[in-house]
DNA sequence: GCACCCATGTAACCAGTTACATGATTTG
DNA sequence: CAAATCATGTAACTGGTTACATGGGTGC
């Protein structure tokens, strides 16, 4: 029963606690976004079928008049979830713009080269910040999934080191004096 | 007429000089395949519609009985071309599995999280040391492309260091003494 | 003669987003 | 009472991969 994408981060999530469609959402649009997207499209979908083969299992719990359906971990879900874990990572995909905008700059001269680079610092300095921000707001409620945040700022934090820097020698290269 | 990703890599590519469909899926494959990658199911249609638009031309240059068609930019592709490099970069996608793992891996308990991280961890070093093989065969081609591998060893470095490191001190922390 | 590379192209499929429809509840 | 939020769901679309079909050229 070959699970998908989706299903993982859905596995995922309802391994942590049980969830409905809507709160799987709204975390993952909290949590693992920035490398690991889901949509509603997918999720709802997605559901219904891991309930089809026994992984999860949904109770209604409706909150007065409007609808609600719990999902929870069958023990063949927590089976499969751990054996995923266990397993070698496979999927690791990215489309990055502005590196596709460094890689192609000189066709528009040296001075594009700098500008691709301060757009890709600039870019990832507000990601940091957006991550930063979430940090304390989540008071720790797994290490885990605290360790996969400061990944995310650690690691855009030093993209922002390496253009400022690559910018600095790509500018003092072209002739203008770095800082003043 | 908007462009869509794939029309990206192709006008780049045929800015550095005029190429067939196969030489770009080729290129691509040896160089931007890690952060823009593209295939014979989009890049051919796409080289159709591009030249209906006039933003490249194709000439048939067979190589013997072997058919062939060169395309390069028009005075309109170069233009679409310097345009979308100077404006700023709006996709960065990733679909980051090892990192996933990590983000749940305390569902299996922290030696768990040790081994998402050593996982991690290996995964960038294969791919630094793909990334340094392909570096001395191009001798220096154009300088942003070579600067856009720079930043792809550097960041995979980078990684496998993170990685290294936060295993040291999660290792320590579960009681474990580091080396030996 | 076989395997492999050059070269173009498409059909079938899969994954995923966007946008909408629907409706209840909460909050200002 | 309006707007936001909780909640489920789907249809239409877009983007993309895989796998195949076709055929000539090159090297062993």
């Amino acid at each position: 029963m070959e699970l998908n994408a989706t299903s993982r981060v859905i596995l995922g999530m309802l391994g942590r606690r049980p969830m409905s469609g809507y709160d799987i959402k709204s975390f993952v649009d909290r949590s693992t976004r920035f490398f690991w997207a889901a949509s509603y499209g997918q999720i709802y979908p997605e559901l219904r079928r891991l309930a089809d083969v026994g992984l999860i299992e949904g109770t209604e719990e409706p909150q007065g008049g409007r609808k609600r359906i719990s999902y929870r971990l069958t023990a063949a879900g927590r089976r499969a979830h751990r054996d995923w874990l266990a397993a070698p990572p496979q999927i690791h995909e990215s489309r990055d713009e502005s590196l596709l905008k460094i890689f192609f700059s000189d066709f528009a001269g040296p001075e594009a080269t700098i500008a691709a680079l301060q757009a890709k610092r600039d870019q990832h300095a507000a990601i940091a910040e957006r991550l930063r921000a979430i940090g304390p707001q989540h008071k720790p409620p797994e290490d885990s999934a605290l360790l996969a945040l400061r990944f995310g700022i650690a690691f855009n934090d030093f993209i922002v080191a390496w253009c400022e820097r690559e910018a600095e020698t790509a500018r003092a290269r072209s002739g203008q004096p770095s800082v003043a």
